[in-house]
DNA sequence: GTTGTTTTTGCAAGCGCTTGCGTGAAATTT
DNA sequence: AAATTTCACGCAAGCGCTTGCAAAAACAAC
């Protein structure tokens, strides 16, 4: 049983109310008190209780961090929210909602529940967008990271994976590689079809052609990436490079690859996306469009908390440029 | 300003208690009632603030997740303990020390400042042991994972790593290899040297002497695995077959390994640790020794939150046994 | 109808903290 | 020296919940 408030103010021979007030910094202590208090105070270790704190002032310095699946990129980000939000005097929930729809809302109600004084949301398909609607009507503050709530003025902090795609396809381009597949998750997903966006983009500014066949959705999966590159086999119609939108994908794409007997990248030149461990440890390293992951986590951070500071919301959205990073997998032939 | 247990208790037309034994399902409320509570409840979705919970009854369902560094393995621990935690109506902080004792300090305060029911210990180096020691006492409950505090008596669930060695090391004996390297982290970690402990004893079992230039410590790091080579190349003595403690050693080995024109396994066999997918991406994929990781986590959980229920900690101790994963860096090659 | 027992319900104190308000003393003004 | 302002400090209510205890209601037994 921790000492508490009272016990303090006793040991000083004060009320409680001048300790709390010496403890909070703020007006209204003699000198002589406030430092005796404090005296007291290290020699006894004394820990307010943040829940009575808490209770009695509306704010718990607690951050929800929602995160869809917990995968290596996430918690790359988390790890920079954590570092930001514990800078700040904040501490982090985490939350992996295994991408359960039920386990999310559950989550969210932990703003209300818990009292937590935000949220960021990390990722995930944004079906749950109305969930998150109506969470943040009844509940609270809440940013987006890496994910886009359309209608909705949500602080939003994301990667211009449109630009991602483009800077991939133009480096694959201005070698002067002009039939250039993409391998990519599900179209469906925010973030896969901004990287075809850009990546098309590219194509339409060097003059090219959408080729069709070119478009490889797989399952986001290493058999994915690999069956991709046996479909356009089978098709007997190769293209000269690859932008891989996911390190995964590119593992099974290079199994492939080299399972035919190819080399790369002398026979196909790959662009691969996110600045892995994997991309960097795949032989050859992969030339990627590498995101700030650190960087995202640290706006997300910080939009979280001006907006808990009272910030208004509106017209809060950052959007992070990737750039590239030059590995092995795309120096060109022709060189 | 969400509802309170009051504005329940006004709606229904009964005294607050009356709705808090409702809510918590305790006996002493007339099924009438109870009903009548229930569906104002669900109506106006009403959720309990928990802050106020927790200081009336002194349990606040939520755990501290104390980790080193956050790494890739660290983070499929913290995932499965999340997931148990969260069935048993946990909830969990994630606090990143970044191998800072005073942040780890800073953090095991979270015990007593914010009445965190208990708190798992992930890895580290332990050099904290006398803070968790004086923590311990002060502030409450913990399970270690993955590391050891020797004199006292914590709970702690941890991966047999000797074990591991042991069975790294049998398993190139038994394929008739003799001259087999271990290349590892710093001895001085007690993860590493446990793994090392057990290569010596599968070493002893098969009556082979310990060659001191076959046990290389490095920084463990990617260059540290491409520098053991490299050392024992210019050694002009080379082992036939290499036990790598960690997969990033392996990358870099392996690297070197390829860049001296041999082969794996033919010229080399090689086994790694941890089931990690950079293991499963080298070329070619690494036979491991695979961690239960997600069993690890799950324990972990399970027993903070029996020794939280008042189990007593002492003698809990839970061993797991690692298991052989055949890749194919360790086909013999006289096979 | 009275008494006794059990169940349902309300009252009020308490968890540990913050904060508005009031009081008396010290410091400032005239 | 009186009137005024300032400041330090204590009192007590309140944050939203739980729970022991007592009152009221319901039921059973005689």
């Amino acid at each position: 049983m921790p000492l508490t408030l009272k016990d303090i103010a006793r040991m000083a021979g004060v009320a409680e109310s001048t300790v709390s007030r010496a403890i909070n910094n703020k007006p209204g202590v003699g000198e002589e008190t406030r430092k005796k208090i404090m005296e007291i105070v290290r020699q006894y270790n004394y820990q307010p209780n943040q829940l009575a704190r808490g209770l009695a002032i509306k704010e718990t310095r607690m951050l929800a961090l929602i995160v869809a699946d917990l995968s290596p990129a996430d918690y790359q980000i988390i790890k920079s929210i954590e570092a930001y939000a514990n800078e700040q005097g904040y501490n982090c929930l985490i939350c992996n909602t295994d991408n359960n729809l039920q386990k999310e809302e559950a989550y969210l109600q932990l703003l209300s529940s818990r009292r937590v004084d935000g949220a960021v949301i990390i990722g995930g398909d944004l079906a749950n967008i109305n969930i998150i609607n109506t969470a943040l009507n009844k509940n609270g503050l809440m940013v987006l990271v890496n994910c886009l709530a359309e209608e909705l003025l949500i602080p939003t902090v994301l990667v211009d994976n449109a630009q991602g795609g483009y800077l991939a396809a133009s480096h694959l381009l201005q070698q002067g590689l002009k039939k250039i597949a993409i391998v990519m998750g599900s179209s469906k997903e925010f973030l896969e079809s901004e990287k075809l966006a850009g990546y098309l983009q590219a194509l339409a500014e060097y003059g090219l052609e959408v080729e069709e066949r070119y478009i490889l959705e797989t399952d986001g999966s290493r058999e994915g990436g690999y069956e991709g590159f046996i479909r356009l086999l089978e098709q007997g119609d190769l293209p000269e490079a690859f932008f891989v939108t996911r390190d995964i994908l590119a593992v099974g794409l290079i199994d492939a690859i080299k399972m035919g007997g190819y080399l790369i990248p002398e026979d196909f030149s790959i662009v691969g996306y996110g600045e892995s461990i994997i991309s960097s440890v795949i032989n050859p390293p992969l030339t990627v469009v590498a995101e700030p992951l650190e960087e995202l986590g640290r706006y997300a951070a910080k939009y979280i908390i001006e907006v808990i500071n009272g910030r208004n919301p509106e017209e809060m959205i950052k959007v992070l440029e990737p750039v590239l990073k030059i590995g092995e997998s795309s120096v060109s032939r022709t060189e």
